[in-house]
DNA sequence: ATTGTGAATTGGATCGATCCAAACAAATGT
DNA sequence: ACATTTGTTTGGATCGATCCAATTCACAAT
């Protein structure tokens, strides 16, 4: 066989409390006291205990556990597509937050399929799920995902949210992000600004809109509906909005990306066009990624530290969980906008 | 208080087989035997066990079956670094494949610490996880991790493997990879070739440097140890790694990065020294990752399919799972060279 | 020797679903 | 009418750990 054969496996029944009570010539009720690490016990039968899980390879079984005391220590994370750096950094922090206090992760990527997010949340609370944290795919139907309000565990919704399923959510302020690129622009004396990228049935999109409208209203600037651009979520529909807009009668001097990457995208079509970015025209991108400060001229972009949002959610859900009488809340954080080199002054031209 | 306030949320104790049992006027095993679809049943009983089901709006209990049958669907994978964009695709394959065979995921992120990855696996053991997926962290102690066979339940490692663990592993061919890459290099006329990134201490740059070297002894050429610089696995490893090589008495005119995020760094610091990438310099990445298209000019370099890798592999322990006497075995992936535009002919003057 | 007190320990019931051997019902054959 | 087969249903024990009320122990006080 292969090197590292063992002796022929036997069969070898599961060690249980019963099995350490026996060895330790004590109760299965004081086995129980001591794995939870009671006071009760007298060191000298704590340490008969132990030495017996330790002799026999005791293995505590966590799912026997919670079944008898009617908790968990699972929480479901269920995210739509894992594959975007900013959600994978998100993930990472979730978990982290969630490691440390106890809990263990239960991970689903839907893919932006919301007949598979049904599932695999069912199976999730068929598991016995303390909580949720979810991100929902589009066309996620609000009713279904308000339904889960007596599923007896609680749900944050993060980053995109169904308003009006009163499930509490964590998010960035996507209107303020916006409103502070725009007002960035505007103070180096852009007049003629687009918004490139996103669809405008995601909350995140309308959002983000919301706060470019709010900031040229506030500067007195009358709205262009054409340079209001909706275009995919990725570097192509980047390309594709700047072709477009760069094509109108009257251009636009600076643009607010949906994304960082699709202002990579923009980033291309725009040195394509002959442009020199950060002075021929300016440019602001949305999430920090790690890839922005590489792009040529580094992006500016307003950051919303997905590593924070996801600890954040992780508090979030925690704290309801202690207490699940504590009502939803919308937590909201700022971002802030990260200044590198793609933006100047309008040009003399324009 | 809030909108969606629902009535005073009564302590409902949970609907069992038994309350399901008494709503149908069957018992409990009839019950069971309806949640299992077994044929067994009358099918105007199981109509009436379902209708009940549907009325008192029952939630299947998957610990208190699994504890009873003795079985588990949860899988637990393990990962080093989850923002790392091959990672992330790798876990997105794995659990779609996992989903689909009915497993769900425990999910932990152990961002390279050992310490860490011991815990949460014990951890993840206890709650009697079917099976492992596992990218270990550097510095992970083989004898910890080959202590693992007698946890009765399977291990795969992905990516990166320890020798002599003897459990099991699916990953690309990566000295084939980086000798395609090589050979590619050799074909058009390159002698100097540089190899750019990685540490020696992690299997994975020691098999690149095999296939490397391995071209280049096939090729009848001398290896120049100078030639072979490693750094980190980053953006600014590229970078430092090339300005080393351009400044040695006889440059390279060629480069096999550890991976596409060295390669990006490399390219710039390329173009910061005024060489056009694809004609005064060639270069090759590893991994294909996303934006490996979108560099300029595009990055040739060897794809490794990260998501084909988490489909496998979570084939290979579905397989050990379902067949634990089966002898563990190390599956091995072709990579392919995938060209771009950052290869060319050694030029006149080298 | 007896009582009282707090500390330590314990057996039996329980969480929710399934296994198993046995019982019951319906249909078939002789 | 009875035995046999096939098809359905069932109660009690069980998986492994914990809860709870009750008991035992150790030791000081009377």
């Amino acid at each position: 066989m292969s090197p590292g054969a063992q002796e022929p496996r036997q069969a070898s029944r599961r060690i249980t409390v019963a099995d350490l009570a026996r060895a330790a010539g004590v109760s299965r009720s004081t086995v129980s006291l001591v794995l939870r690490n009671s006071p009760l016990v007298k060191r000298e039968t704590r340490h008969r205990v132990e030495e017996a899980i330790e002799r026999l390879g005791y293995v505590y079984n966590r799912s026997a556990a919670n079944l008898r005391r009617q908790t968990s220590d699972m929480v479901a994370m269920v995210i739509h597509d894992l594959t975007n750096p900013f959600f994978a950094e998100l993930a990472v922090g979730l978990e982290e937050a969630l490691e440390a206090a106890g809990y263990v992760t239960l991970m689903a990527n839907t893919g932006e399929d919301p007949e598979r997010q049904r599932r695999v949340m069912e199976t999730m609370r068929e598991h016995g799920a303390a909580g949720f944290i979810l991100c929902p795919a589009l066309g996620s139907e609000t009713r279904q995902i308000a339904a889960m309000t007596d599923w007896n565990a609680p749900v944050i919704q993060v980053m995109r949210w169904l308003p009006g399923a009163g499930l509490g959510s964590v998010a960035p302020d996507y209107a303020l992000g916006a409103r502070m690129a725009v007002e960035r622009l505007l103070a180096l004396g852009h007049r003629r600004i687009a918004f490139l990228g996103g669809r405008m049935e995601t909350i995140v999109t309308t959002e983000r809109v919301r706060g470019y409208r709010a900031a040229l209203d506030a500067a007195g600037i009358e709205e262009d509906p054409a340079l209001i651009v909706p275009a995919q979520v990725n570097r192509g529909g980047g390309v594709e909005a700047v072709r477009h807009v760069l094509a109108l009668d009257r251009a636009p001097t600076a643009a607010l990306c949906f994304s960082d990457v699709v202002a990579f995208g923009a980033l291309d079509a725009l040195v394509a066009a002959g442009l020199r970015v950060g002075r021929d025209f300016s440019m602001i991108g949305f999430d920090d990624i790690a890839g922005a400060r590489y792009t040529l001229p580094p992006l500016t972009t307003v950051a919303a530290y997905p590593k924070e949002l996801g600890r954040r959610s992780a508090a979030a859900l925690l704290r309801r969980i202690a207490d699940p009488s504590e009502a939803p809340e919308d937590e909201i954080l700022a971002p802030s906008l990260v200044v590198r080199g793609t933006c100047g002054p309008v040009p003399a031209g324009a």
